[in-house]
Order: C-alpha cells, then structure tokens, then sequence
DNA sequence: AGTATACAAGAACATCTGTGCGGTGTCAAG
DNA sequence: CTTGACACCGCACAGATGTTCTTGTATACT
C-alpha cells in the first residue's frame, strides 16, 4: 500500500479538521483544502483510503468519514496526524473554553524488541485520555501510546504503562523518544543519541542491545512528556 | 438555566451519536431518536441548548453541532449524558464515556523518610488533576499525592511523581499504600504487609530500612491505583 | 499499435439536511 | 375574554453534499 502525496494531505486536513470542528469535513471541503477541483477525485481518492482501511465512510451520510487512527498507527502515519499544526483557514476556531483536552491513544509502541504495531483487538480506535491543560502546553501535539515490553524499565517505565508523546521531529541526546525505523516498519521506545551521521538508540534495561543506525533510517515520531501507569 | 426533559434527551442521543460513529448526527436523526417529528422543533431545542452554551453550533452545516463537555460538566450534566442509552433509534453503543472528574493534589508524600501530610481537605488542595473516568472506578475516592524522595524507586515511582490513591481502611498484603504512622504523626508511601499483630512496611529501595510497626500505630490512607510522571 | 490501469476533471443528478413560516394547543397575566 | 409567550407540528424550499457519468491524460505491459 502506498499513498501518494495528495492523499496523505487529504488525512492530515481531515485530521487537523475534525480536530478544529470536531465533525468531519465534506467532499467539496477536503478538495478545496487539498486543492482538487472535482469532488469525483476526492471521492476516488477517498475510496482509495477506505479501501486500505486507513478511513471509514458511512455512504450517502454527509460527513459521514472518520479516520481509523489504529490502521494509521499500524502504517506508521498516525504520529504525523496527530501532531498535524491547525493552519489551514475554514478550521474552526472554537472558543477553547476547555480546560482539558483528548489525547487520542493511538496503539502500542515496543520498549523491548522493536515489533511491528499490531492494532488488534485490544485497541479501540478511539480510546481517549482526559488530561488536564494546566499540566501541559500545546495540547494539540499530544498523543500517547501503550508501551509494550520492558526494555525501558530502567527509566521506570513498565510494559503497560502509558506514555503520552509530544509529537516532534528533532530531539536532544538522551530524550526517550519514539522512533520509527524505516526499513523495519516499526516504532520503538528508546533514548534517542545522535552520534555524527549514526543515530544510537538506547534502551533502559542491559538485557537489551543498543541499536545503530543511520540517521537517514530514523525518524523521530515524538517525545515522552509524561508516562501513566495503572496499578488496578 | 433548566433543561427540559426532552432536550436532556437530545443532549444523549448526540452524546451516543457520536460516540458510535465519530461524526454528530442531523436534524431528522435527532428528532427521530428522540421522538419529535419536526425538524423545526429539534431545531428549536437546538437553539435553546446553543444558548446555553450547552452545544456549539455552525449554522448550515450539515451535521456541524458539537457537545461542549466543559460546559456540560459544569452545570454537572457530564455524569447523566454518560452511560445513558436513548431507546428509540440505536446508534453504536459503546461503554465508554466521556466523562472526566478532578482529583485533588493534596500535597506531598514521603517515599523516604516519612513526612507529615493532610488528606482530608478536599478546598485547600492546591491542584487538581483532570482525569477520564474510563481508567478509573468510584473516581470520588481518589486522591493525589506528589512524591518526595526514591525510596520506592525499584517500584518505578521516582521522585516527583504524583500517585493517584483511592481512599480506603484495609490493604492486601504487598500493595503499594500510603499509611499513616499514629505515634509519628507522619504518612508515607510503602508497600504494605499485616504480619500477625505488626505491619511491615517495606520501601522499594534497598537503602531505605523495613519499618516494622505495631497494626494498631498503622492506618491505611488509600491504595496506588495510578502514577503520573512529567517528564518536561 | 492495442489494451489495461491509475489518476484527474467537470457537469448532471439525486438526496440529504438545515431553515423559515404558518398554524395549533396550553397557560398564565392583564 | 384577550393577549402573548412558550412548546410544538407540518411542510415547502433552498442550499449543502455524496454519487455517477463522460471525457481526458498519462504509464505500463503485450
């Protein structure tokens, strides 16, 4: 499966949209952000992305879209989403009265062995964490995930927990970030170090190798800020 | 403000509406949900909500209503608009809930050496924390704590992490509690074990000594149920 | 060349959907 | 009794919106 350009633009606008309006935009919307003309060539694209389950389409329903943030998260697309900055016009200005905000849960992230994202049954597509606004800035570029594995134990953060990230492309030497590794297709939770042109990713635990790779290979999806962990 | 019953009702068909399927319902739907044949009078109500700051609306939009949960929580609407089920047209249900409730930071808990802290006024906490009611069971019960000290760090509660503890007398043998020390005037965060007539409470850190007490000097405060950390 | 496939445009079409306006019944104030 | 606000109903209508049809342009493969 592969997305050409225009597409991904079309998921970033209906994120950003849903984000600003919380209802999805329409056809004739998503084109006149995406510059597309036709409506039919929204639709085709449209069309595209249900088929590769990255939407759902209810048919004749106006509106009637939604993103399926589990897929993004299985593509590795979801982390770009959701941190996706609120600059296009018609996005809504809402009087942002709230004191508290979402975070959408977008899945699990691997603190062990790097795994490929399996959105499966646990994952809820919209599995939502209530946080209060005074403990955060910038609310929008939040998203958190489940950590899967021990590999971070040693910085106290334990398979299950969660960790809400700040969605980033850059970090300082020894953040713990998330990861995507490119010609592994998968998201890993590590310390982040760059070493000259060779990224190094360290684990917290010294039963776990560290990995390098180069930077070309790596990309960084976001910064832990915060790690939540249920005991009951 | 007063709400009649009938736009209580709309209020949790739209509160399961999009729920169910992650885009607001229309006019007709509403109105069919809940039993009111014309649109004009769903519209009616719609304004009525509009203007009690209840909903927000974009006029002409197709679909384009969103629930304003601060403001729903604030007149102490959150809690109803939850779980209710409208009979007459099933959209998706979905156990989970938007609701969200604050838990008062109290203060500060040792995790080292004990130190006195004051759990029972709710007014004079200095902060709240905002939290979604689905990780939680009976959230009045809850309480915060900011910890001072490591002594339970090989628990992966570090210092300045905050515990969510829910409020209760008795503990199992193990769990992570904070207990309040009689004769010592002092609260601090142990793992918790009733040994005949004594109570060993153990620190998560080799450094720190096992406190062994008589039962009757040691009383339960509350259980960790959840650790917080702010990483930035 | 011939064919199949992916992508795109534009216009016509069929619904969907919010709005507006006239009308009904109730109830309390004048 | 009359008046007026309030809650409600039906219905017509315009504008919003998804779908479909036809046409055109590349590119890859036979």
């Amino acid at each position: 499966m592969k997305l050409s350009e225009r597409q991904k633009k079309m998921l970033a606008f209906i994120a950003e949209f849903v984000q600003g309006n919380n209802y999805p935009p329409t056809i004739r919307q998503i084109g006149a952000a995406c510059g597309i003309s036709s409506t039919s060539v929204v639709k085709y694209n449209l069309t595209k992305l249900e088929r590769d389950e990255l939407i759902k389409r209810d048919k004749e329903v106006s509106r009637g879209l939604s993103l399926d943030w589990a897929r993004l998260q299985e593509v590795g697309l979801a982390e770009d989403l959701a941190g996706a900055p609120v600059t296009d016009a018609g996005a809504g200005n809402d009087g942002s009265s709230f004191n508290f905000f979402q975070v959408p849960v977008l899945g699990y992230i691997a603190a062990g062995e790097p795994i490929q994202v399996e959105t499966t049954d646990h994952f809820s597509a919209d599995e939502w964490l209530e946080l209060n606004e005074s403990l955060f800035r910038n609310p929008a570029e939040l998203y958190a995930l489940r950590v899967q594995g021990d590999s971070m134990i040693d910085a106290s953060v334990l398979d299950g927990d969660i960790v809400i990230l700040r969605h980033q492309e850059r970090a300082e030497n020894g953040e713990m970030v998330a990861a995507w590794i490119d010609n592994q297709n998968e998201t890993t939770l590590k310390h982040f170090y760059l070493e000259g042109d060779q990224v190094r990713l360290r684990p917290a635990n010294a039963s776990y190798p560290e990995m390098f790779l180069p930077a070309a290979d790596v990309s960084v999806k976001g910064k832990v800020v915060s790690v939540i962990r249920q005991l009951e």
